[in-house]
DNA sequence: GCGATATACTAAGCTAGCTTACGAACGGCC
DNA sequence: GGCCGTTCGTAAGCTAGCTTAGTATATCGC
């Protein structure tokens, strides 16, 4: 069945646990995407678009917009670098930050009804084969090949 | 880190398999998108857009816009179904069906490189999990509670 | 038979991903 | 000090997902 190939079965979990934490988010007004840069930005606030674009691993110009929209949503805040009059610094809004602790607690109920059934050794024989995947694929963590977001020759 | 918690690693590990298989797929002219709905619709010509949505677990309006690109381009036909003049049975063109083997070679090229370093024994047990994920969160394999798409009253 | 309800598909408008292309600014090198 | 390749951000235009709403047709209940 072709249902049950692994690429599949690994898009379909994912798009599984968004679905379920979607639900669980919307009454905070936020999108995944938009989740997503907050909780990696509330480790590296002061980074530039094409940095934390790089850890997100998409297009400059797919962050670039949603930016665009959290700082329309009062979410986030672009400051001007001095010595870079090309880079914007992000950073959250005092607005954003209590949101956090929130956003992650969704993510833990949302993990802990994934995970239903399973036992620590499996939970961890799973993030252990997930990140041998991630790797095999070529992304070796959070940092690619510094040349050109698209690492294609 | 926030990228090594569950949502992250299978969200990263579906959207890098996606990528490998998109550039082998590149020189067929199919978007993964495309080439699911042709995947599937092999093993059930003759079926509605509702059902094949269904399967696929996406809402009817984005399966039918991807099935107009698919139909300009000449890969699936929409026939008039005799009994209900509402629907449109779907089927593959003759263009299509020899692509078909092509695009499964593809998937197991992507497949062999992501399991790279994996056991039999593992493969299994990351495929058994993943099962018990998706039925952890509601899909029961690719059939859901038959009134409207949405499931949610 | 006929009205109410349900189903099949489409329309409009949003977010989010991509590629390709471009201007502005930076920085190294001569 | 001026050029030239690189990097930062953005624009345009594509695919693909969603929600909400609407039209046409079927079917059920009476």
């Amino acid at each position: 069945m072709v249902r049950d190939t692994l690429g599949f079965l690994l898009h379909d979990g994912a798009r599984l646990m968004r679905r379920d934490f979607e639900q669980r988010a919307r009454t905070l007004g936020l999108t995944r995407a938009q989740w997503s840069v907050m909780a990696h930005l509330s480790r590296c606030e002061g980074i530039n678009q094409a940095g934390l674009a790089d850890i997100l691993d998409v297009a400059p110009i797919t962050l670039g917009r949603t930016l665009d929209r959290m700082q329309k949503a009062g979410w986030i805040e672009r400051r001007a670098v001095d010595g870079d009059r090309r880079a914007r610094a992000l950073y959250l809004t005092a607005k954003a930050r209590p949101e956090l602790a929130r956003v992650f607690k969704l993510g833990r109920q949302t993990r802990k009804r994934t995970l239903a059934g399973f036992s620590a050794g499996e939970r961890e024989a799973l993030m252990e084969m997930l990140i041998r995947i991630r790797a095999n694929l070529g992304d070796n963590g959070h940092r690619r090949a510094r040349n050109g977001a698209g690492a294609r020759p």
